[in-house]
Formats: structure tokens, C-alpha cells, sequence
RNA sequence: GGAAGCGUAUCGAAGCGGUCAUAACGGCCCUGACUCGAAAUCAGGUAGCCCGCAAGGGCUCGUGGGUUCGAAUCCCACCGCUUCCGCCA
């Protein structure tokens, strides 16, 4: 079956380029173009390489042929103006009529250019950033490969209740008032349980701070071409809430604001690398394949994230990547809950990342690793789509890198922390690090 | 929500039908001179994109349309920003 790729259309098109990879790089390295197809096992988007050369040329022939003629018609133009003011109104109107002759031709050749360039486009958005070489090649999720554990995942002798039932423990959660008031995907958290929630946020805010980001609160909505500049369509149809009658959707990360705050910005070079990290809420329909089918606060529509972005150099994104997913990794350990890193195979790779890999956190409970954060390479690809520059110190211009990585996601990160906290009595033990933020408590004890 | 003003290069800003878009003027930045070095000063340079081997050409004055031989300049619509008033945590 032939790719539509006029699926995603139903969204809102701005006047922003949703292209991920250059043209020119298309057209001078097909094979390379095609084989990331391939890697990625998208092969129904194969012919979309040659069909959008083919265009490409004819779009350029049509091009020059109006310039030509634009050209003639400019000095056409201006020659009647030295006419003009030379009072030589009948030569001036010989040459009007000289204008006439072509401009038939180019007024289908001006027809023709939007038309081509809208047909490329409509290809180029849908043919997959360059993925890392360093990425595995796998068809999907199932084929992602464990990098590195840290910390020993313990399966203690005693049973590990379902995530809420830990929480309702403590009286601290209320989904049944949440259904009432927002719908199946929201929660109260009450108590120490959200006493304990906040914490986490405030300590990976600190924690990032002391590895040197930029704290920052960023908008909470954001314009169409920004959700555009930074999320291919498929994402932006599965995730993004629209406030009616008005040009802005709920943010899904903070990241969207953080990397949205470049756009159309020209970047001194002496300011990179921008490394910031970010409170926000985020919103998600999670329209995709999951849904909201699971119990409790694992995958809900609102939950609240600390973030870190980086823009920098394109060189330099590789050593920023693994510094990204490193600081999660020691946040979790500093909170003594088990980690390993995943990386994202080919296939289950977005079209617009370069590379990503997860960082999963022990499940005693599930004896499984499960999804706490996510970090992502995107190359230029959203620089690109965001219009954001470099100026370099010897005057030229580039297109930067973008990164971001989850700091700590709660509730999401609840479940990890109360599952490998839980002691044999019930109560929640409360890791050093968290204690001034937990007002000293060193345990959590059940209320029923 | 009401009113007014504004959207021009990396930034500020002039231009208000052809002689002002290789965009005045100024700032930033770069190079050179002077200096032991720096500051100050002086001189010079500094838009992006597209097509083309090149020569060269085209496009871009928020966006889209209109008037015109010709639009940054006139007309219409839309978008955005600012200020004042109103409302408000």
C-alpha cells in the first residue's frame, strides 16, 4: 500500500517548513536517503525519494524560465520609468506593450511554482531525519537494546501492591473525585502523597541547578507554529490539546516552549550551548496506540515534568546526549531506584530524532523495567523547522542542535519511587536527598 | 473586551509610487591604522534564500490579495507586537 501522505492533513497548516532534512542533501545523496528509509522500515516511502528529485528538477527548470522572464520584464519595466521622466510618453508605451507579450507565460509559470513547491513539500515531510549511525536497527519497540543498568534491581520477599493501592494506603489519591471532575486520565493526588510529589519536582529543579542548567518557567500554551517547528504532524494529531477559538494548544513538555523560545531567533555563538531546565504541566491526549487503558497514574493526560533542553553546536550534540541521559540516570540513583538505559531501535525511532534512547526504572512489583524519561537528539531538524540560526564568530550561519531530556516526570515517577521504597510494614521510606524537601520526615507511615 | 500606534537586514531605525534595497543614519561584530597593550579615535568590511560551473539572474520590506508598465510606499483582508483604558490572580 501506497504511503498517504496526506493523512496528518487534517491539522491546521501554518506557513512554517515541516521539513526534516535539507533538499539539497536529498539531492545529492538519494542512496543515503533511501537507505535510512530502509533502516527505518518505511519502505512505502521509497519511491517518495526519486518521485520528489523528479519534481525538484522540473520546479527548478520552471524557476529559471521565470526568472529569465521576470528579469526581462524588470529591465522592461525600469526603462519605462527613464522614459517617463524624460516626457517620452509614446516610446514608454512601446514598451508596455512589450510586457504584454510574456506575461502570459509568466503568469502560468507563477501558477506553476507554488504548486511544485507545495507537492515537495508535502514529500519532504515525510521523509525521516538521518538517523545516528550508532543507532540499532530494529523494526519496533521490541527490538530496542538495553545500553546499561545501574543499581541492583532487588525483588523483595514480600508483595508489592499495585501502585494506587500503595497510595490509597497513605489516603493519597482520589481518582473517583478526578472522573467526576475531569474524566478517566486525571488524578488528586492528597496528602504526603502530593507533599511527596512536589518534592520531587522541587529536588530535580535543585539537582539540575547544581549541574549547572538555567532554572526557567516557560508559557504553559503555545502557538501552532511553534507545535509545528517542533513535533512532526503524527505526534501533534496523538498528543496536543487545541484551546477552541484561539491560536494556541496546551503544551505536551515543556520542552515544546523551551526550544520554541528560539524561533526565528538568531543565535550568537558566544551563547551556546544553552543548557536549561524546565517546570511545566504536560498535556496529552494520548490518542495513540496505548491509550489511556492502564489503571492509575501511569499514563494520564495532565502530569508534571521537570525538563532539560540544550542547544548547541552540531558537533557537539553527541558528548551533550550522553551527558543529558547521564543526569537522569544519577537522579534516580541519588533517590536509590534501579535504572537502565534503552536505546531506541531504527523503526521505533521519530521521524525527527537522530537518536534517542529511554531511561526505564525498576518495577519490583512488575520485575520489569518501565519508562521514566526520554532523551532525544534531533539534529538540526527542529532548528530547521523553528527558523533558529547561529551567527558564528567568523560571520556564518548555521543551523544548531536540540536536545532534551526528562529530568523526573511524577506522577509518573511515583510509582518507581513508592514500589522500591515500600518496606515489609507498609510504611515508605523517604531517601536522604529528599527529606528537607519532605520537611525532615524519613518515613512515610500508612494512615489505614 | 474598547482605542491608538507599529511590523524594513544580527539589532535600532530612515524611506511613504520609479533616481532608497548591493536598504540612508546609527549599534553590534570583523579587519586594518595609532598603541608596549587596551580604551578612545580614524579607515574599510558586514542580509538571507533560490537558480547557475561561472558570468549573472531571481525572490524577500509581517502574511495574502488588489490597483499599476512599475508597490516597502496606495487600497482590502488577515496575523502579530506595543501602549492606554476596562477586567483580573
Amino acid at each position: 500500500m501506497a504511503y498517504n501522505v496526506f493523512q496528518y492533513f487534517s491539522v491546521a497548516v501554518a506557513e512554517t517548513e515541516y521539513i526534516m532534512i535539507d533538499i539539497k542533501f536529498l539531492r545529492e545523496n538519494p542512496e543515503v536517503v533511501k537507505q535510512n528509509i530502509r533502516n527505518k522500515f518505511q519502505d512505502s516511502k521509497l519511491p517518495l525519494v526519486d518521485e520528489v528529485i523528479e519534481l525538484d528538477k522540473k520546479s527548478r527548470e520552471f524557476k529559471q524560465e521565470a526568472d529569465s522572464l521576470r528579469a526581462e520584464k524588470n529591465k522592461i519595466a525600469k526603462s519605462i520609468g527613464a522614459l517617463m521622466a524624460q516626457g517620452k510618453k509614446d516610446e514608454a508605451e512601446a514598451e508596455k506593450k512589450k510586457v504584454a507579450e510574456f506575461s502570459e507565460r509568466l503568469a502560468e509559470l507563477e501558477k506553476l511554482e507554488p504548486e511544485y513547491a507545495e507537492k515537495i513539500k508535502t514529500i519532504m515531510m515525510t521523509i525521516p531525519n538521518i538517523i545516528d549511525p550508532s543507532v540499532p536497527i530494529g523494526k519496533d519497540d521490541s527490538e530496542n537494546v538495553e545500553i546499561e543498568r545501574f543499581g541492583e534491581p532487588v525483588v523483595p520477599d514480600f508483595e508489592i501492591p499495585y501502585h494506587t493501592d500503595i497510595m490509597e494506603r497513605f489516603d493519597g489519591i482520589d481518582l473517583d473525585s478526578a472522573r467526576r471532575v475531569a474524566g478517566n486520565g486525571f488524578y488528586y493526588l492528597m496528602g504526603d502523597i502530593a507533599r511527596l510529589h512536589s518534592s520531587v519536582i522541587a529536588y530535580a529543579r535543585d539537582f539540575m541547578i547544581g549541574r549547572g542548567f538555567r532554572y526557567c518557567v516557560p508559557p504553559f500554551m503555545i502557538r501552532a507554529d511553534v507545535v509545528t517547528g517542533v513535533m512532526s504532524f503524527a505526534e501533534m494529531d496523538a498528543m496536543m490539546y487545541k484551546i477552541e477559538g484561539e491560536d494556541l494548544y496546551l503544551i505536551g513538555t515543556s520542552e515544546h516552549s523551551m526550544i520554541g523560545k528560539f524561533i526565528d531567533q538568531m543565535i550568537p555563538e558566544k551563547t551556546l550551548p544553552q543548557t536549561l531546565t524546565s517546570y511545566s504541566p504536560c498535556f496529552r491526549k494520548e490518542k495513540g496506540a496505548h491509550g489511556i487503558e492502564e489503571r492509575g497514574v501511569y499514563r494520564i493526560h495532565q502530569f508534571e515534568k521537570q525538563e532539560m533542553i540544550v542547544v548547541c553546536k552540531p558537533e557537539e550534540s553527541p558528548m551533550w546526549f550522553d551527558k543529558l541521559w547521564q543526569n537522569t540516570v544519577d537522579l534516580f540513583r541519588s533517590l536509590d531506584i534501579p535504572v537502565r538505559t534503552l536505546e531506541c531501535c531504527s523503526g521505533d525511532l521519530a521521524d525527527l530524532k537522530v537518536k534517542s534512547l529511554d531511561v526505564e526504572a525498576w518495577s519490583p512489583r512488575q520485575k520489569k523495567y518501565f519508562e521514566v524519561g526520554s532523551c532525544s537528539n534531533l539534529g538540526d531538524a527542529q532548528a530547521r523547522r523553528l527558523r533558529m540560526r547561529v551567527q558564528g564568530e567568523n560571520g556564518e550561519k548555521y543551523l544548531p542542535h536540540t536536545l532534551n531530556n526528562t529530568v523526573v516526570a511524577p506522577p509518573r515517577m511515583l510509582i518507581a519511587f513508592l514500589e522500591n521504597n515500600l518496606q515489609a510494614d507498609g510504611s515508605v521510606l523517604i531517601p536522604k536527598a529528599l527529606q528537607p524537601y519532605m520537611g525532615g520526615q524519613t518515613k512515610l507511615v500508612p494512615t489505614k
